[in-house]
DNA sequence: CGGATGTCAGTCGAACTGATATGA
DNA sequence: CTCATATCAGTTCGACTGACATCC
């Protein structure tokens, strides 16, 4: 429930944010990801990163491709996997919202305390490492 | 992404033993909130400490009343309101379902660490509490 | 062949908005 | 009248299962 409660203080912060550019929590955790690096991700490694199922990112990416905000094309050399890619406009997307998002970030970084939300971001993947490894799927 | 990562390595460890009962986490929510109190609850009190919206709570009291495993009755004080009490199917169903919840907590517990599970518990009550008074509603 | 990968089809539950009946 | 409370109606979205085509 500490847990439950905590992430949604800190969504019902951020959530209006993305909702002015229509963005669900996903779609953005599916944009950060791929803005985050240069290179493309196959949809594996992309469900992995934004702890997603890969069906529910299927749909996701089909959505965010028809929107134009990311490229998907075939991996040349293992044919069965997709590699996806953030376009010009997502991209810019992103970097519009980002901004506010760190706005944000940063006022709840200043009211809870940068050393203490440092503490409390280790403990969590402490406790998630700690918890996979006691319970293997 | 720490606090949803946390979360869902959690849950995965959890909700096996709710499926097994045919409950999902927040019809598992609504049970322990009502066997937690001996006096019945009204429906928005219930909506706060479940974390569900009141809409939502309303169809899960409504399809847990139909299970038989708690019962609605109108507040003879403030007939606005609902009062919400778990059957004693419910109270079963939860006696049941807490001794395999327990072990695994405690299997939890014990590979984190009992201080540090606290230490965690304690930093995410203070953040929540300082990201909602930082934003107001 | 066996195993991995992504997607599709379909179901289900909850989030959420907006409206509404009822009563304080 | 107003405000609060709970519920309803309806839509949207993601979780999830099972099947499947494709390719290593």
């Amino acid at each position: 429930m500490a847990l439950l409660q905590a992430r949604e203080t800190a969504m019902r912060y951020f959530r209006p944010v993305l909702a002015d550019h229509d963005l669900t929590e996903q779609q953005w955790r599916v944009l950060r990801a791929l803005t985050a690096v240069k290179d493309p991700l196959d949809a594996g490694e992309l469900a992995e990163r934004t702890l997603l199922l890969p069906p529910s990112l299927s749909r996701i990416l089909a959505t965010l491709d028809e929107r134009g905000l990311l490229e998907r094309s075939p991996d040349r050399l293992d044919q069965r996997r997709t590699l996806v890619v953030a376009s010009a406009a997502g991209r810019r997307q992103v970097a519009e919202i980002a901004p506010e998002s760190e706005r944000r970030y940063s006022q709840i970084e200043t009211a809870f305390g940068t050393e203490r939300l440092h503490k409390l971001v280790d403990l969590l993947n402490d406790f998630s490492e700690a918890v996979a490894t006691t319970c293997p799927d």
